[in-house]
DNA sequence: TTATGTGTTATACAGGATATAATACAAGTA
DNA sequence: TACTTGTATTATATCCTGTATAACACATAA
């Protein structure tokens, strides 16, 4: 898996390795037990330092997407926690909602997008 | 319209009334035209700076969602610019479509979310 | 005129978040 | 041993957030 980190985005480094990671797993690209890049490997790779990456990873553990030994690096979880969103993701996702229809984009294409998104596509 | 500060949230207070107000438009609570609290008067409300209230206006103003005058104070616009989601939100979208996905919520539950928050209810 | 209520701008300050940097440690593998 | 792995610590610099003031421009009402 690539993962590209735009250095101009309002959104942190460690979140968007955190968001790409998610979006990866959602998507198949990313299967259970599978095993992520090493934290170095990563941070050299995508030329940040390797505590950011750390941040990532550890949040990741903690929301239970993926798990960590040293022996075998950090992998995805094979169980993932269930619950659904949590409050505060509603909420973006209704903020977002709300956005879409103020800009004038229509609840067909808006629900397309979000079916789009949910199977994994682009 | 009521405004609900979380001061224990990750999303900053000036981000937490941007939102609010874009929900509010989104599903008709405010209309186009009418008037938003003052600067002052919504910061005694809510129990925050002046200043905050006045970013969250200034980024909602600079989005086109409303505008603002000396005289008639800060109101919904007429004319909100189109052109739907911009790739940042999109991108927002794409990962919480993921994570309901992966935690466990199926695609008839989520979308049925996803209308309900774009036709506006709660 | 005076007073009040708008939005707007500017400054300074404190606290937290973010990212980098340099180390160090424990555990497992070759 | 030597190497890789995750993890932890400390320090530093920068930016964001929120607060606290103050001042200004404009419109309206007393």
């Amino acid at each position: 898996m690539i993962l590209t980190i735009d250095f101009e985005s309002e959104s942190p480094i460690y979140m968007q390795i955190r968001d790409q990671i998610v979006r990866g797993i959602g998507s198949g690209e990313l299967e259970s037990g599978e095993r992520l890049p090493s934290i170095r490997a990563l941070s050299d790779d995508i030329g940040v330092n390797p505590m950011t990456v750390s941040k990532a990873y550890s949040l990741l553990k903690q929301e239970g997407f993926i798990s960590s030994t040293r022996k075998g690096g950090s992998v995805v979880s094979e169980k993932i926690p269930e619950g659904g969103l949590d409050d505060e993701k509603k909420l973006a996702l209704h903020t977002v909602a709300s956005e879409a229809r103020i800009r004038g984009m229509g609840e067909r294409e808006f629900l397309k997008l979000c079916s789009d998104y949910y199977r994994g596509g682009a």
